[in-house]
DNA sequence: ATAATAGTTGACAAAAAAGTCATATTATTG
DNA sequence: CAATAATATGACTTTTTTGTCAACTATTAT
């Protein structure tokens, strides 16, 4: 139960995306450097956005990558379901059953029900989060910050 | 995101020993053997139960793995931090921060905001489920079941 | 005492996840 | 129309996580 390294870096390659204005264009390069990823693997986790529909890619020279919908319209849970590494409601107690076919226990016991409870309750965190409002929280941050050091506050 | 195997299989070894009357000892063997599991894996799993302190174990004949405390008193939160897979919300933004050293962005990020909100908000689910409440629902379910077969309802 | 049973430990093996590489394809620009 | 700069893809390598094994220690029963 941790945020796999995908997602993670899924995200930020997405909030580079979301901080560039307009659907500008930003190639992979541009974003393995501002993150201090390599390009391959920038490559790899734009190609899962861009299969899961969340970003759109223009090849050739001057090519990039741009989101394929406002920021404000992305949520947190389509990001990491789309790294792919989320446990899927249906999928609970099929993926660990030791060496039986199916749930040692009952067929509805008393783990299937926390997983999925658990499952689901994650998502509605992630689903109320957008991308813009990564943004905003982070730009009020950056203000505070400037404030506080500038004297101003 | 999602529930490890040793999360999984750890609540499952302990709910077999939830399963059990009174301080009873249970063997690796037996737990073994009703999860389906090798008990190579399963004495593994009860190391790490056993060094955050919810089992004991009674070596020597006759020995086995009881529950240090009564099972409504311990919670989800407790045996997935045993498990060692959760992130701990002062290690935020330390794991996956590419080839630089800290956090690519600001020193409180956006990032690093939902990841510890996150992970705090999975807790407080965790911390509120305890190993009696799930045999609780598992044996309803079975009851209900048995009452559906038995056309009693 | 000794044999048998059960937990303990650390090293090893296998599987899964993460990351890299080489090669192909596409578009632009001179 | 060639050179260049970008994405696309699948195979491969490395690292991490899981799971297994073998040798050891403790306890009980005979």
């Amino acid at each position: 139960m941790k945020i796999t390294a995908q997602e993670e870096y899924g995200l930020r390659c997405l909030l580079q995306l979301a901080r560039t204005p307009q659907g500008q264009l930003v190639s992979v390069k541009e974003i393995a450097a501002k993150e201090g990823l390599s390009s391959a693997n920038v490559e790899k986790l734009l190609r899962l956005l861009a299969k899961a529909g969340l970003v759109h890619s223009v090849r050739g020279i001057r090519g990039g990558y741009v989101l394929n919908r406002p920021a404000a319209s992305i949520t947190l849970g389509e990001v990491v379901r789309a790294m792919g590494k989320m446990e899927s409601t249906n999928h609970i107690c099929t993926s660990y059953t030791g060496q039986r076919d199916a749930c040692v226990h009952f067929s509805d016991c008393g783990i299937r029900s926390v997983w999925s409870g658990l499952t689901t309750y994650i998502q509605s965190f992630l689903d109320q989060t957008t991308l813009a409002s990564l943004l905003d929280n982070e730009y009020n941050v950056a203000e505070r910050l400037a404030r506080r050091m500038s004297g101003t506050a």
